[in-house]
DNA sequence: CGAAAGATTATGTACATACCTTTTCGCCGA
DNA sequence: TCGGCGAAAAGGTATGTACATAATCTTTCG
């Protein structure tokens, strides 16, 4: 039996030849009390990537209620007529991504409440400029090398540490955009003192060369300020959106940045991380 | 001596019994030119665990390059005394968490760049006012139950379709902090109709009730109008954070919202995604 | 000399097996 | 009745093995 339906599974995930039907095992075998039709995987994938879609579907689809205990790996194992690591890897990944919660000799439960697994992606200034199709550029404005706590103080830093203090703006179409204000931990990145950003924009220059371990970030709505409107080419009040990010390497900052974009030129947008959502396009 | 390995693991791994120190079977053995040292496991957590803070240890610290080609599986399970499935997974998570780039034949390699992999996770405000340790607090303004078309337009929406429509206020210590206007897809969610909002928040309701597959997000930072900045309490043109949220469940819309959010009393924050950061605290 | 065919290599998936860890549940005795 | 203790259940990790898939390199032949 197990090598009848390894056989059939090989022939139909990799489509070699005239694509063969898609075979059910479980469709052959006797009533399974309503599970045997919504068992079913649809033989596009990996057979781990059948299992999530056919589990998450499931779920999307109401039948697994939020909350509600899944059969244990075993019996999807048998359910499906895979492997119980096949089941294991497919219902991992599902936790992974917050669709299930998993505690030992418990069992697998249907994650409640996914609220706080929105997420906003932040992209690199240029990149976004580019894919819009228009003309991106950067000016520099200022640039000088100092020590933390003379006139600037970067607070994660101690004191008297050498960093470099750069402001930008950046254009779109030749409209100002978004500016730009970064502070660059020296001791971390030397090498950003020969670095001239004529050609290469700083935040995409520390990005392609310091690797960060982490970063936060906080997003604020500000009004613009007269130097501010000035500057982006706004009336003064003008409403703006304000990040600041933080990266970090081996637990020391490398660079601190603010950004002020124009609220009406700049936006954030995008979809829900969980990437099991988008490959499942249920 | 794969057996002896594996005792050794075995031992290392679970500290069952007064932790022994670790064993670095690859210390023993002849000079492996430098690879040595580097390749050490700390003998902490399971040994894909170990396996993936030993590789991104090495990327950053600098040791690999980004862009640069990775030992192959075979070689690095040689190198840390594992065998090449658990290599695989520790890997394999890896690339899924963006620090490396495979591809058949040609290898694995250090990631370029993880400039769009910053993120920002967006919560309900319920939450982050309770955390805060204020008290949270919600008044619906007004309710209605229409088609869509008729005064309000849902785009992605066909014109017809029956409609929920609720504006409330959220509080913070009493102090109104957002505005929410929200469209429900009663096609979709038709017992919304039959609940009244007195306890629980339209957000909360919905989110702990109907399953969401995707949602996209765009946040924009505008001026207060006159009518928003009297509900909120603030002078008219106050900058605000404009959140636009649609949630869909199998390719149809569930709800429609705009949040509005006084700019100096509320902020979006939060950390990178990348999750073996936080585990690996390098 | 160049293109097609074939060999090679590195990653990807799947299964069988074994054993470990955690948590729960029920039994038994105080 | 209650507390503790042990068995059992469910998930977690690691290995060996086998084969699939996709690039890349090499060889051969027109």
């Amino acid at each position: 039996m197990q090598g009848l339906v390894r056989q059939s599974l090989t022939g139909q995930n990799r489509g070699n030849g005239p694509a063969s039907p898609p075979e059910h095992p479980l469709q052959a075998g006797p009533a399974q009390a309503g599970l045997t039709l919504d068992s079913a995987l649809d033989g596009r994938g990996p057979l781990f990537d059948q299992i999530k879609r056919a589990v998450a579907g499931q779920i999307l689809r109401g039948r697994w209620q939020t909350g509600q205990r899944l059969p244990n790996e075993a019996e999807l194992s048998s359910l499906y007529g895979v492997s119980r690591q096949t089941v294991h890897k497919a219902i991992a990944l599902l936790a992974r991504e917050g669709f299930l919660v998993r505690r030992r000799r418990a069992g697998t439960f249907v994650a409640t409440g996914r609220r706080d697994r929105f997420a906003l992606p932040i992209e690199d200034i240029g990149d976004v400029v580019a894919r819009e199709g228009r003309v991106y550029e950067f000016r520099i404005r200022d640039r000088k090398s100092l020590r933390n706590g003379e006139g600037i103080r970067w607070p994660d830093l101690p004191d008297g540490t050498p960093i470099l203090a750069l402001e930008c703006l950046h254009f779109s179409d030749g409209t100002p955009i978004q500016h730009e204000r970064r502070l660059v931990n020296l001791d971390v990145v030397p090498e950003v003192v020969d670095e001239s950003f004529d050609v290469v924009a700083p935040s995409r220059w520390l990005v392609d060369r310091v690797p960060w371990s982490s970063a936060d970030h906080t997003v604020r709505a500000v009004n613009a300020t007269a130097e501010m409107a000035a500057l982006l080419g706004v009336e003064a009040g003008a409403a703006c959106l304000s990040i600041r990010r933080q990266t970090m390497h081996l637990s020391r900052p490398v660079t601190l940045v603010h950004f002020l974009s124009v609220g009406d030129r700049f936006s954030l947008s995008g979809s829900s991380i969980t990437d099991s959502a988008t490959e499942l396009n249920l």
